[in-house]
Order: structure tokens, then C-alpha cells, then sequence
DNA sequence: GATACTAGAACGAACAGTCGTTCTAGTCAA
DNA sequence: TTGACTAGAACGACTGTTCGTTCTAGTATC
């Protein structure tokens, strides 16, 4: 996570903010008490009303906060890598490598119903990051890589099992750490809408 | 749904059920109190405590109906194809038709957080219906149907691509029914995993 | 057929506890 | 001294649940 330096030397937000998903990740948002917030973290309820003025400000300070990181990182993908083809593997790869080394941040994208406590909030899939995953599909369709389809559908096909695999990981079906199918599930990936 | 049949001719228990899918589904199980299933149902508080004993019984009658639902068509399935293609076909023809018709079904079934408020519950893919889409994938990888990979990669590459396209319709982002989609996308689920 | 009785289904006002939030007092750096 | 920040007790609204009562339909008795 990007450490938001913050004057206080306490760094209060962001202690705020690490034990806030830690909760919300593993308890619920709701069954998430703000005392729960104040005693795991140390923090008074003042302090937490004084950042965040209330309890969703918490959690939508989170998610834009994960939402930029990882549309910063899509941006670095598009940069460093020129085919669709590897530009979506890179972003498999990078999804595995969060889900395994900060399993909460990835549990707090894709799979918390946001929706339901921030009010107005579109759902995850209409999001930046997700509309850049699909417009490097339809980017690779317009070059040939991939051949003529459904822009959703090849989407799918291409991103539906990396992400079932985060999925099954984060439930804890999967023992294996999800980098060590990178390859095999790639592959099969691919064949599906590759030429 | 399949109709309860129950002695009372007003059948209550089925009006606290329909209600109940209705509100946990649009506005979430937390955001959903007893006295809005109270007002909307127009069943009493009384009536409500005495068929499912608390908030967390509606919520586990419902998922234990539905999942025994999906239980059952899956062994139609399994019973009306002999090839791993044409059941994992059925599957998702299956979930689609569902998802159309009953969309509320298919969220709370697929996209609630389970174990948030039941507590002790297995998260849903590890439900007897996951487990029997994974048995079609991993017999037709005996039969030679499917080319030998990792049965969960190869599962996860067939259905991923149907569960993602589930997941968008219900978010909206689909404006066309799934069921116009369903040739091309199985076409490219199988083209990951076929020899 | 009429009556008395019974079991359980339905009701809804009342309760105890918890939650998110507010507020006043205090701390500390500049 | 000032102003940003922190502290945590206090507050009111709301929640899930309880419980004493009423209603309903079926059975037994005459």
C-alpha cells in the first residue's frame, strides 16, 4: 500500500485506514463497529470523525484509494508492454501477485459489495481499472490479435478465470499459492480468443 | 421457486421468503431491518419469529432452498448429457435462463456475502453445486474430452468466463439478454479446454 | 348439529442493548 | 495565545427479539 505520508508523525489516517480494512475484510462492513475501529486501532473516536467524517467516509476513502493505485498500475502496464496479449497477462500477473501478498486489499476491490453502505456508488465493474481491462481486449481485437467476438465476451473469456481462481484462492479452496498457475491458467486463457 | 405447500391457506412462510429475497437482494441484509420485511410482507413480527426463529434463519431457509434447487437441476443435467461439453453447456444455458428470469435468485445465491451474516457457513464455492460443476470438468479430463491440465484451472477457464458475464448482466453493464450471448461465449470456454 | 375445548398460528406493543454520531474538554506544536 | 488535533463520555435513534394476548381451525362431547 503507498504510504499517504500525513504530517502528524502518528500517522493517524493511516492507521485508521489499516485497521478499518482489516475489519471490513474479514468481519463485514457492518458487522464492523466504529469502537471496533477505535479500540484495534488505538485511535479515538474524535480522531476518526475529525479524518473521515463519518463511518462510509472511511470505506470510501479506502476504495479510492485502491481504485487510483490500481488504475496507476494498469497505466504502467499499457506503457511497458505493447501487445494485448502480453498486456493482459501482465495484468493477470499483477492481480496474482496482490491477491497472495495483501489478500485483504484484493478481498476489498472485487469481492465488497459497495453499494450496499456507499450510497450512489456504481458497482465495481463499471469502474476505471475494469474498463481498462476491457479496452485492452477491444484494442487487441482492432489489431487482430484477437480474433472477431463480442467485445464482452472476449472480456470475459479472457479475465473470467483468473478471476474465479482469486476467488477460489481468497476462499481458501485453492492450497497453492495463485502464481504457480499463472502459466497453465494463461494459457488456456488465451487459446480462447487468440486467432 | 418451487411453492412450499403449507397447511395455511395465506401461506406466510412464502410471503416472508419472497419479500425477504427481494429486500436482502436490493438493499442488503444489513440495510434490511425486521420491521421492513414486517411492513412489506404484511406478515407480523409474531408470524415472522415463530416460522424461521430469527433474522439470520430467513436468510439460511432461503439459501438452503435455492441451493437445494440448484442441486437438483444440476443432477437433471447430469442425468440428460453424457459428455463433459454438453453438461458444462447446460450449466451455464441453466444459470443464464436463471439469471433472465429470476435475477434476484441468482444474486443471492452468487453474489451475497454468506458468511457475513451467517456465521459459520461455507463460503458458496465450496457448496455441493460448485463442487458438481468441478466434477463434470474433471470427468471430462478422464474421458479425454478436456486435455489434461489442472482441474481447477481447467473449471475455473470453463465456467469463469459464464460467471463474469452473469455478474455483469446483473450489474447492468449488459444491456441484451445472456442468453444471446451464450453460442459465442461457449465456443470460447470450450476452445480453452478442448484438445 | 351445537357446544366446549385445545393446540398452535398470528399479532404487535414493549424492551434491552448497540450503534453511529456529537460535543465539550484537554493537549501540543508553533 | 492560537488553532489544529485528540480524547472519550454522553446521547438519541433504531434494531433484533420477547412475550402476553387474540384469533382460527380442528376435535371431542353431548
Amino acid at each position: 500500500m503507498p504510504s499517504l505520508k500525513i504530517k502528524s508523525s502518528r500517522n493517524i489516517p493511516e492507521k485508521i485506514l489499516k485497521t478499518a480494512i482489516h475489519l471490513f475484510t474479514n468481519r463485514g462492513y457492518f458487522s464492523t463497529s466504529v469502537s471496533d475501529i477505535v479500540r484495534e486501532s488505538g485511535v479515538s473516536t474524535g480522531s476518526i470523525y475529525h479524518h473521515f467524517g463519518d463511518k462510509e467516509g472511511i470505506a470510501r476513502a479506502l476504495f479510492e484509494m485502491l481504485v487510483l493505485r490500481m488504475e496507476n498500475a494498469f497505466d504502467d502496464i499499457e506503457r511497458q508492454h505493447d501487445t494485448a496479449q502480453a498486456r493482459c497477462r501482465a495484468v493477470i500477473k499483477l492481480l496474482f501477485q496482490i491477491t497472495e501478498e495483501e489478500p485483504e486489499v484484493m478481498t476489498y476491490m472485487l469481492f465488497v459489495k459497495h453499494e450496499e453502505f456507499m450510497l450512489g456508488t456504481a458497482p465495481i465493474c463499471s469502474s476505471k481499472p475494469f474498463r481498462q481491462m476491457r479496452e485492452m481486449v477491444a484494442e487487441g481485437m482492432d489489431s487482430g490479435e484477437v480474433r472477431p467476438m463480442d467485445p464482452m465476451v472476449a472480456a470475459a473469456s479472457i479475465f473470467g478465470g483468473a478471476l474465479r481462481m482469486i476467488s477460489m484462492r481468497l476462499d481458501g479452496i485453492l492450497q497453492q499459492p495463485l502464481t504457480e498457475y499463472l502459466d497453465e491458467l494463461w494459457s488456456s486463457a488465451w487459446r480462447s480468443v487468440c486467432q
